[in-house]
DNA sequence: TGGCTCCGTCGAAACGCTTCGATGCTCTCC
DNA sequence: GGAGAGCATCGAAGCGTTTCGACGGAGCCA
């Protein structure tokens, strides 16, 4: 309740003093400023945000924006969320939250227009999203986790699924399998343009050539039962399948049951690798499935601070940052069982 | 850009006509308030958030407090999150989020004394919560998601621990089991006031006696790991068990998987059920867990409504209200194997 | 027709801070 | 010893709203 004038007459100097003693935005000497924050603790002063935004044109506030569809919330999402809010946090800034459930940019307008954020963090960005062109006309900062076709002058800090798809492949390949499925997520998320579904399905095919092995792409739901579906295609389809690359968490479980329910063991009979996952996932089923798991509050703090680093130092050169997923081997993969025949 | 001045002068007025108009403060013509209206979208003026909140002492944001410790993130939590900053938008308010890594206040306060929330939503709440008491001696409007052990005078919404517990003790009571066991969450948490268990470790014993059957506690840490353990110590201490419930998500796995390694089938050999668990959760499993599921996402929208009418209305009753959690029955539940043998 | 009330509107004073220009002071150098 | 530079500090003008008191005009009743 105490205002920055209480502080200037208790310390016996002018306001515009306190605030320069505050925000060290110009020399004070060192009496003074000691004189200055002995007044703000008997005080108990804490500077008023919106007197503070409204005067200096900075809320020290960023916007969080993920919209949230039918893909939902899994583990991921979560630690995105934290780890945002605690970087933000550290840095001096608050985080504020905007589930929107659509993309549209209408409500990210106002937000930016109403002089709330310094900038915003956009989430689940699509290949082509009508945010970005917004945010882009606009002039306004923002940072994304994940990025879009054209990322020019923006920063941005995303999952390098090319490398973790290509290390999956590999790392199967190199076990002996020659015949993969890559189950991914539905056909829907592909069409709108969802980055992670488009690199990943690229980078499957083009590392399939490069081995010279064969494999297919299956699309996917968001569930259990579409997850276990999916794998009775696989198996007429590609009937010398041997191991299974899945990128959709909320149709693993269904994935891992059916593998079961067919009779199927892990990994003797069929090896099986979740991408991009939380590291919690992997550790849900029996056995655990190795997972190439994302690091999300990396990520989540890598975003934020690539942000905030563009609110307060506009001239530094664009930062656009790939992470790859590290593989935690749970031992679902392993030489397929035809290898195991030929030892014999 | 425009200001509200500029939206003045478009339309013919003086500024405080246009505020009264924006915010209906005071009555204002038909006719002034559409030239008022129409020059607001020639101009496309946003009010500015950080003025507004200056001026009216009112920023229209709220703060979310949910500290993180050992327990660790679940789908419940998100589902939280997500429903409050929706409840929320809906209700003109934006949520500013500070996972503080403790419970300490310091942090807390410092939000609130800046003048930057209106209000704030405590989740994760102890029994005898610092927090609480530092809210309350500020005076400092507040509305929880739990509960503590003096709720006079503050708004809550809760799980109805009691009538879960007791729902789900009768309900194996039902089946015919007489022999429970109730994995809950950590000592440290139970001593640290943790309302959930504490309530229902107190409700379990009432029950049993009620139903005059048997049943202990089992305290368990946070891990798969710690599941699998209890388990065994469960079969050592209290061989005649027949039914399990567990209230601790991430012990759950460990549990599934270690009555898997014993040979125990689902329900055949023996019942589980899960308590106060995300709907997510159960499905995890196989076969699928029964599951008194936690209306997460009503939950957060009713303790943001909560807050938003106390800050609306002060002088409205406090309100109080316990959700039960409704069982969704994915048949990992059956009579007790005695039972079968008495049939046959 | 004069005196009321009531309605719609206006002007100006906050709200608590930042920031710009100005001012005095001390120190240095010829 | 006086001009000049540099440092620490001050006063005041904003920032874009809300809100309070006031005011003019219309409508009513006596």
């Amino acid at each position: 309740m105490a205002t920055i004038s209480d502080v200037a007459r208790v310390a016996g100097v002018s306001v515009s003093t306190v605030s320069y003693a505050i925000n060290g935005s110009r020399p004070i000497s060192e009496a003074t400023r000691l004189r200055v924050f002995a007044a703000m603790d008997a005080l108990s002063y804490q500077p008023h945000a919106m007197a503070r935004g409204l005067a200096s044109k900075r809320s020290r506030i960023l916007g969080l924006h993920f919209p949230m569809e039918d893909r939902g919330l899994g583990f991921t999402e979560l630690e995105f969320v934290v780890g945002a809010a605690d970087t933000a946090f550290a840095g001096g800034y608050h985080l504020i939250l905007s589930p929107l459930m659509s993309e549209q940019p209408r409500e990210l307008l106002q937000l930016t227009q109403q002089g709330l954020v310094d900038g915003v963090i956009l989430m689940e960005v699509l290949q082509d999203d009508p945010r970005v062109e917004a945010l882009r006309a606009l002039r306004f900062p923002f940072a994304m986790i994940g990025r879009c076709a054209d990322n020019r002058g923006i920063d941005y800090v995303d999952t390098d699924f090319e490398s973790t798809m290509s290390d999956a492949v590999c790392y199967l390949a190199a076990l002996g399998h020659t015949s993969l499925a890559y189950i991914t997520q539905s056909h829907q998320t592909f069409d709108s343009g969802y980055g992670p579904v488009v690199r990943t399905c690229a980078t499957f095919t083009q590392t399939l050539l490069q081995h010279d092995i064969a494999g297919a792409i299956y699309f996917c739901g968001a569930s259990a039962a579409d997850g276990n579906a999916i794998l009775r295609t696989i198996f007429e389809e590609q009937p010398a399948v041997t191991a299974l690359l899945a990128m959709n968490d909320r149709a693993l479980v269904g994935i891992v049951q059916g593998l079961d329910d067919l009779g199927y063991s892990l990994p003797a009979d069929i090896s099986l690798v979740t991408l991009v996952s939380s590291m919690r996932i992997g550790e849900l089923f029996r056995p655990p499935v190795t997972t190439f798991a994302v690091p999300s509050s990396e990520m989540a703090r890598l975003g934020v601070e690539l942000l905030i680093d563009r609110l307060e130092n506009p001239a530094h050169p664009i930062r656009q940052l790939l992470i790859p997923c590290t593989m935690v081997d749970q031992g679902s993969a392993a030489a397929p069982a035809h290898m195991h025949v030929v030892r014999v």
